[in-house]
Parts: C-alpha cells; structure tokens; sequence
DNA sequence: CTGTTAGCGCGTTCAT
DNA sequence: ATGAACGCGCTAACAG
C-alpha cells in the first residue's frame, strides 16, 4: 500500500478534495463539522501532503538552495547553523550542495532548478563572471564573500578592511607605535583587504608601518617572525592578515625569547578555535559566524518576498575577539610616542 | 519572462514534447537530426528541467534527507562532508533538517515527506517508540546513533561501550587508577553509553571511579574541572564523554598550574580536528567520522536502490587516536597499585 | 460553503 | 521514430 494522497483522504471523509486541501491550509471558508470531519480522516489514514506536488502546483518549494565551497571545519559548521536556524525558524528547509573542486562544480547551481525558491552561493574560490553567468536567471540569490564582479547583487561580505583597522587602532591605542603587518596571498581578496586597512589605520595615526608577505600559512607566519628577529627591538606589534601565521610568529618569537605579548604584542585575524588554546591566548578579530549565516538567509527572505532589497553588498562587522595585548605606559614608551 | 519549460523547447524546435523528453534523458530512439535539434535549441534556451516536476511523474526526487540534532561543532560538519562525498558521488542532493530540541522536532520528519527518497535519521535525543511511531513508513530510512527500541531496522551505531571501556582499561595500563568521568547530558544514548563502558571498565579493574555531570559542551568541561580543583590530588586521570568537555577540562587545570598531562592524564571522545592541535594533543577516541557519515549513506542508497539490507544494527569500531599519557612508574604510584 | 476542473512541468504509455 | 494524451498530487479559479 502507498502513502494516502489527499485523494483518499476525501474519498473516506466523503467530500471534495478542494475542501480536503481548504482545511489542510487553514482556510475559513468551511463549515466546522466538515472541517472536524477531515481533520480526523487525514490523521487516521496519517495523511500527509506530498511536498514535491504542492510545490509544483504552488510554484513554490519552501525550501532554500545553499552552495558551499567546502564543509571543513567549524567555520562552516558555524555558518549552517546559524542558516538553519533563521531558516527553520520561518519554516524553510535547507538543501545543501557542495561546490567541489572537479570539473562540473558549477553545474551544481543548475540542479537546483525546481528546487529551492532561492540560492545562498557562498564561492570565493570561483572565477565571478563565469559564476554570475550560471546563476539561475529568475531565482532569488545573496552572494556570500564573492570575489568582485560587476553585476548588482545581493551580496554579504566580511568588513575586513574595518576589521583590520580597528585592530592596528587597538594595537595604536595600547600603546604601540611599531607594527609590522604579515601579509595573506597577493591577489586574495580578503588579504589584500586587511592589509589595505591595516595600512590606512597605522597612515592615519602616523605610526611605523611594515608589510612582510605571507601565505596564510603557518610556516609564513614562522618565516616573516624569523626576518624580524634580528632587529626585533624596533618592533612593538605584529598583525598578521589571519591567526594560522599569527600563531606561527608567536611560537617563533617565544622560542627566541621574545616576550610576548609584553614586548611584542601578536594579533591575528579569524578567530579560529585554536586562537584562545595558546598561551598566551591569541588576540584577535572575529565575526559571529552563525549569525552571518543568518543574516544571509534572512537577506533572502526577503528577496524571495520581493521585498525592496537594495541589491548590493552588505558588510558584516568585525570584532575584536580577544584581547591578551597589555597597555604600555613605561617612560620609554612615553618617550617613543613623544618622538612623533 | 518565465523560465523555459519543456514545452518552449518542443515549441521551438517544432517537435513534440515526449521527443524533447527522450533526447534530454539519453533514450537511443531518436532520429540523431532531431536530436541535434533539440539540443541546440535546449541550450539556446537555457533550459533545465524542473526537478520538481520531473519527480512528481518519476515518483523519484534524486535527494536524500539528512535529519541531525544539531550542528554544533567538528563532529557535524566531518559527518556532512562524509555523506556529501558519497550523495554527490552518487549524483543525489542533500536535505538537510535539524531536528531541534524545541515542541515539533519530530515534525521535521514528516516535511520530508515528497521531497526525499530516502531519510539518514541521526537523533540519540529522541524518545526511540516516539521517533519509530513517527518515521514515514514507506521512505527507507537509515537510523545513526539512536537509542535502542524493538524494530528491526536498518541502522548505523558508535560502538561506545567498548570504546570507553578501551579507554579507561588504557589509562589504568598506563597506570592510572583514580580516574574521574565528565559525563553527556543525561538520556542521551552516547552519553550513556560511555559512562556505562568507563564504570564497567574502572570496576573490572578496581579503579576509582568518579562521575561528574556534564553537557557536551566546553564549559561544562571547565565547570567539572574547576570541581575537582581543590582536591586534585586525588585524580590521576580524567576522561570525557567528549573531546570538547576535555579541552574545556584540559585548558581549566593547566591554567591552574597542573601538570597535564603527567599530573593528570586527560582524555576525550571523539577526535574532532582541534583534538590534536591543543597542546598537549588530546589523546582520544575517534571513527573516521567522515567515513560513517559516508557509510549511513551508502546504506541508505543500497535500501532506495531495495537491495537486500539486513535491516539490522552495523557498529562502526572506535579506536584510541592518539596518545599523549606518559607511562606512570613511579614508587608512589606502585605502592598505590600495591593496595588493590 | 462546496464540488468540478484546469493547470503546475514532466515522463511515459499507446497509437501511428 | 514520432506525437497525442494521461497521470503524478496538489492548489486555485470558477461554478453552483
């Protein structure tokens, strides 16, 4: 036997299946004891409606597409909560595709045709046109943190270049003057944004500015504090564009018995978990993960209700998660600052 | 304008709409100039058939649901790409539903209904009669991890007992003997499981064994240390129901000045990434996460496909990851062995 | 208030 | 090899 369609259920409560479909959605118009009637039979023959079926007849799936680049590690598991749970909440369900790497990956965004009544792409890793051109002409969808294109969308992206100055006006405002900034991969967006900001905090306050490059990798993070090493005594801060090098130059610095963070204060950017199991704990900048997964969704929403979305790119804020740097106040410092 | 339907193509290629049909789903029975035609015009079209009309005639939706009980950390998002790897490997999508605690979790289960071929159902929360009473009786369903109940079903489980039981068998061989349990919540299967394998394990040996509450979280597991605090003394060895609570353990004591782990051995549960990165590495139990979340699948896929399942219980074995606990050999610590 | 009927977009007989 | 017509299960417009 097959699953009850709201056939039988009409058949069995002896009324039309427009009446059946009338009490299943709440509508008024029916007369109490039908509405009794039906209400019974569904749940006797545990009727429940075919989503794919209404879907097809309302032209609308109740369900949103997300596309992801990958799902390694907390910071996505962070961001699908935070979606599912602004999602459930309006009760809409989530199918998730993975963008791979292979060929064919994009051919993803066409699958969801039918589907979904709107897309969440997260694909920093995609060439953007080639993206833009895939995209599901009529189907509502937020970019998350793609690269830059031309087009007018929605889009959500992290605030690194505020991110990144606010935390070279912390490092400033604690007192320190010399601050070396390690450098993400040339030409990543997200790299090239913090050190943008970085720069512009420490030009704004006047205060020594070096850039060393880095891979996003520990090992750079390794190489960039062992350049420093030599001449160290001319360094009072380093920033580096995420956590992995900051670490990296922290364990660098200490092995070499630097002090950190009293003589050379460390920060990172990304607030991975690893970051506040250091010793000392790292200082650095984070968003709410789960609730920019939220925001995108809700974002969304609101597209899909054909709301007056601006259809440009928002900015979630950066914070600064974490703070271990002491305040120096010595004459020394006092002295250095004055030299300005 | 619309989105091209299968009509539009047959419109404009001059043929009918069952010879569209054919050519897109690869039939053999077409004349090849005709073929070639609705190629061309299809992809001048852009068109993509709509997969929730296709499934509503097929009567199958090339997606899987995916129903968890929270998305919360490493454990989720390694499970999801394992079952990602294999669906997508498979060429099927993922629904993905998160069954929260809150009134009507158990309904997530019946939004499925339609839009899914088959259910991975992960809910070691769930009453198990409740969760049974209420699965969609003809969608094949895959049970991870739930609590024991008496149908016979498909099913996928963590071998905890034995896993926790191998353990503290561990930690006394190292020669550990007063040993302290943080445990998960309460009437949660795993959590049970692995205080039941631990007591088991610490009686045969004649070990102390202590219980402390916990919730699977972090600061449940800095709670339970900041407890056992002042009378540290008397614990060699602490062993969490998870890797989370054991960092949270782990982070508690060493900032309070304990040896960790020659002092206090500590071990967790599960091997999430970050376990081996905390300093010193946690030594834990792990099953390739990915791998059974990849395996739930594959089952699933053998049931939709009505292969012949054995509709039974699979354990998936959970082996010691990784060991950080020195070897106590010390006459103190003989002389206490002595005692037993 | 209630029932009848026409689609939603597609795959698939059944004819030809 | 091709086309016409039906049905998948449901909602909504239209009659009554």
């Amino acid at each position: 036997m097959s699953h009850a369609t709201i056939r039988d259920v009409a058949r069995e409560a002896e009324v039309s299946v427009a009446s059946v479909s009338r009490v299943l959605n709440g509508h008024d118009n029916v007369r109490p004891a039908l509405r009794l009637k039906v209400q019974e039979v569904a749940s006797r023959l545990g009727y429940v409606p075919h989503a794919g079926a209404r879907s097809l007849s309302l032209s609308r799936t109740g369900t949103i597409g997300v596309v992801l680049p990958d799902l390694h590690g907390e910071f996505y598991s962070e961001l699908l909560r935070g979606m599912d749970r602004e999602a459930s909440d309006r009760g809409l369900h989530m199918l998730l595709s993975v963008m791979h790497d292979r060929a064919g990956g994009i051919q993803a965004l066409h699958a969801m045709r039918g589907r979904v009544d709107g897309l969440v792409v997260m694909a920093p890793q995609v060439d953007p046109d080639r993206l833009l051109a895939h995209l599901p002409p009529l189907t509502p969808t937020v970019l998350v943190n793609c690269a830059p294109h031309h087009e007018r969308r929605a889009e959500l992206r992290i605030d690194n270049v505020a991110g990144a100055a606010a935390m070279v006006d912390h490092l400033i405002a604690v007192g320190r003057r010399r601050i070396v900034h390690i450098a993400g991969p040339e030409g990543n967006i997200d790299a090239d944004e913090r050190r943008q900001g970085a720069a512009m905090a420490a030009a704004r306050a006047g205060a020594t500015f070096r850039v060393l490059s880095g891979d996003f990798r520990e090992a750079s993070g390794i190489a960039a504090a062992a350049t420093l090493l030599p001449d160290i005594d001319g360094v009072d801060a380093i920033f580096a564009a995420n956590d992995m090098m900051a670490i990296g130059a922290m364990v660098t610095l200490k092995r070499a018995g630097v002090a950190v963070p009293s003589q050379v204060a460390i920060a990172g950017f990304d607030d991975v978990p690893l970051a506040r199991l250091v010793t000392p704990a790292l200082t650095t900048l984070g968003i709410d993960i789960a609730g920019f997964g939220a925001r995108a969704v809700t974002r969304l929403i609101g597209l899909i209700a054909g709301g007056d979305d601006d259809a440009t790119e928002h900015r979630a804020p950066i914070l600064i998660v974490r703070d271990t740097t002491p305040i120096i106040t010595s004459p020394n410092n006092r002295a250095q600052q004055g030299e300005i």
